[in-house]
DNA sequence: CTTTACTAGTTCTATGTCGTACTATATAGT
DNA sequence: ACTATATAGTACGACATAGAACTAGTAAAG
């Protein structure tokens, strides 16, 4: 029973030191962001851009790790700011396609050289390091997390 | 500048992988926990039993950091739900202290025995020893981060 | 074909969180 | 003592997100 109690204590505490930084790696980015841009927002386009755009919403909310309800919502923010363009998809009646406008593809070229700076300013040799140290335990860790959900 | 996207990259990729795995856990704690409890609320009340009650919210709000808007907020739930008990600090006519009720202690109680019951399940010998290995890198990272927000 | 089951997206509602502004009390500077 | 500043907590509004119920279109079974 003490070892069981030991054992959740550990993992309560790995999962909490795991929210904070992502708690803290989040404010930071959002208060880089221009325009007052959510981060989760600047993924989405950062995703088209990167990974090309023309899927569907679904495809992209499952790719984010949201729901769609989520991914609706956000979309709608990122039309209305004219970043996106949605069209219907011809092969599916049911379906739509997003596609980066011009103005989303520099405003997230913009993000990238205010994020690239700052993190020039905050991320050091050290924290690279580390990174690169546990990159790999952190993919195995959320896999299994994802396949035992 | 090559580098610098590559820097970036890795980065971004890291903060994500950070993100997606604090997503997943919190959800499954959330699953978990009884009554509907969100995992903030449960936080806060395991913090009174771990660390001892009659605390300033503030100071509970500094230690599950988080604003003392959400604070005020999380202990109206707790209080209406009966978990706890909010009384003026004779010492600090502004102030307010927060005690646990049997109630919440109980229900922390039990709430204990699920988490541990669902920790049992799914986290098995690999993950503790991924917990293991990156724990002190991660309470680097998040040491760093606080101090350059 | 027709019916049934599934999938894509939206709408509505609820909730956790934060930012800003506000009140009330406490402390420091003079 | 008095004034200025700081602190504890609250009120209000904004927003991202999730769950449940719904619409519309597709696919599979008979």
């Amino acid at each position: 029973m003490k070892e069981d109690q030991d054992k959740a204590d550990e993992v309560f505490g790995f999962f909490t030191e795991i929210g904070i930084i992502n708690q803290l790696s989040t404010a930071l980015f959002a208060k880089t962001l221009p325009d007052g841009v959510h981060p989760s927002h600047f993924s989405i386009l950062n995703h088209l851009a990167r990974r090309g755009d023309g899927k569907p919403p679904l495809r992209i909310a499952s790719a984010m790790q949201v729901t769609k309800n989520t991914m609706t919502h956000s979309l709608k923010v990122l039309q209305h700011k004219g970043y996106i363009d949605v069209q219907p998809d011809p092969n599916d009646g049911r379906g739509k396609l997003i596609f980066l406008t011009e103005t989303g593809r520099s405003f997230r070229a913009e993000a990238i050289a205010r994020v690239g700076a700052m993190i020039e300013e905050i991320i050091g040799e050290d924290q690279i390091a580390i990174m690169r140290r546990i990159h790999d335990d952190l993919k195995q860790m959320r896999q299994h997390l994802d396949e035992n959900r």
